[in-house]
DNA sequence: CGAAGGCTGTTACACACTGTCACACGACCG
DNA sequence: CGGTCGTGTGACAGTGTGTAACAGCCTTCG
């Protein structure tokens, strides 16, 4: 359920993280074990449930996954998103978390037993990925933030935000995303309903926040009101 | 900002987690770093603050720590309380989050330095300590569900079974607990306002659920209904 | 080829819950 | 005794929700 690229992920806590530059990538390929067994998984697909007993390291190459857990009643929360070049899977032996992808998706599968073998002939390897951990741990406390204190505005706010810094974290323009996941599934990450993130979308948009090109592609038309409201700087208290 | 005993603490999150059975803690003891430097804690002072470097790790034995951020406007989230036993500060080295204390509370401290001469020593020790971080995670996943799905009634019972949980984990009658923090703390860690939160305990008590003695003494009077709300059954969906 | 049906997203409107503002009450303390 | 602090309660407004209807796009199938 780690996601290595947490970090980057949520809003206030990208600027506030020590960036430890995502060490332990290159220390699994310089291991063999990133040119594990490659899967193709279908959209939709379930890759382990809560409380499963962990049986891969999981590292995201093209699609998306979803990261989240049910109520009894059936009501579902998204966690968090793992994004091609994250790692899934990191923490302890037990699943806190269901995860299913939400797009067409190529991951490299890592055993555990291998994954546990490199961390106990390689201290340092151990210590990257307990940082890995520790850095979601991070970006869980920058969720409940943007959930329990954020108007639905700053919180569609804060998500496209993350989005778009780590975009120009690996290279790309900041100045428009591509969702790669449904309506339901943002609502459920930011602890709203799917007519709520549709409207507003459309507020974002009538306000000249943002543009939508069919449904899936935000172009960001002013980046600094965009931020301030992500960074929930309303004019509370 | 690692709360060792988190997993007894968010109420489905008791259920579901491997038990890790605390091992850390004898562990530190075996080493001599348990009976570090012991310091009295006033009430409202701070330990740390959200981006400071790490100097020590601290273990609660008396009082109670509240782990907390605080957006650019002022509005605070309080995202765990930390009780005598737990262990607080573990995880990265820069602090993700702002540590004080809600009561007068006696630490031990032990510096970063002797912690990380312990985990190069001995692996175990260091694998031990990832697993309460990676409990801490799973901890704030259930805050983030507790946070965006339920009802301000089922937020408060879900706050008030973890701390019954706790109080039969540690031999403890789970009958009642007593609040150590004050109305104000409890919004902050629930999402709510402090005026929620005075009405929900009001209705809570009319409703036969629980009993109140002066403001901080909660007694249960149907555990089973406290249950079934804090763990989201009502009836939607 | 075109119609039917499903899926996703958008919009409208009444309503419920929570937040906001205001004030009262009691405990504690100088 | 007067001040502050913490808490409880009431009236009211505002945000988001639930329900519903509708539009656009795709696949399916006659």
């Amino acid at each position: 359920m780690i996601n290595i690229a947490a970090h980057s992920f949520h809003d206030a806590t990208a600027i506030k993280l020590p960036q430890p530059a995502m060490a332990i990538a290159p220390m699994l390929a310089a291991r063999g074990l990133h040119s594990s067994a490659i899967r193709k998984v279908a959209c939709n697909e379930t890759l382990w449930c809560e409380g499963d007993e962990r049986s891969h390291i999981f590292v995201v190459r093209t699609g998306a996954v979803c990261l989240s857990r049910t109520l009894p009643n059936g009501r579902r929360i998204v966690l968090d998103f793992a994004y091609p070049g994250d790692i899934i899977g990191l923490g302890a032996d037990t699943q806190p978390c269901d995860a299913h992808t939400v797009q067409l998706t190529r991951l490299e599968a890592i055993p555990v037993a291998a994954f546990k073998r490199a961390v106990a002939e390689d201290p340092e390897f151990g210590r990257q990925a307990s940082i890995q951990v520790a850095n979601a741990l991070s970006a869980a406390y920058q969720h409940v933030v943007v959930i329990s204190k954020l108007s639905a505005n700053e919180r569609l706010a804060s998500f496209l935000m993350a989005l778009s810094r780590r975009n120009e974290a690996h290279g790309l323009s900041g100045a428009s995303v591509v969702l790669p996941m449904k309506r339901l599934d943002i609502a459920d990450f930011l602890g709203l309903t799917i007519e709520t993130v549709s409207r507003t979308f459309t507020r974002l948009r009538e306000a000249g926040l943002i543009a939508l090109d069919q449904h899936n592609v935000v172009v960001f038309r002013d980046l600094a009101r965009l931020r301030a409201l992500a960074a929930g700087e309303g004019e509370h208290d």
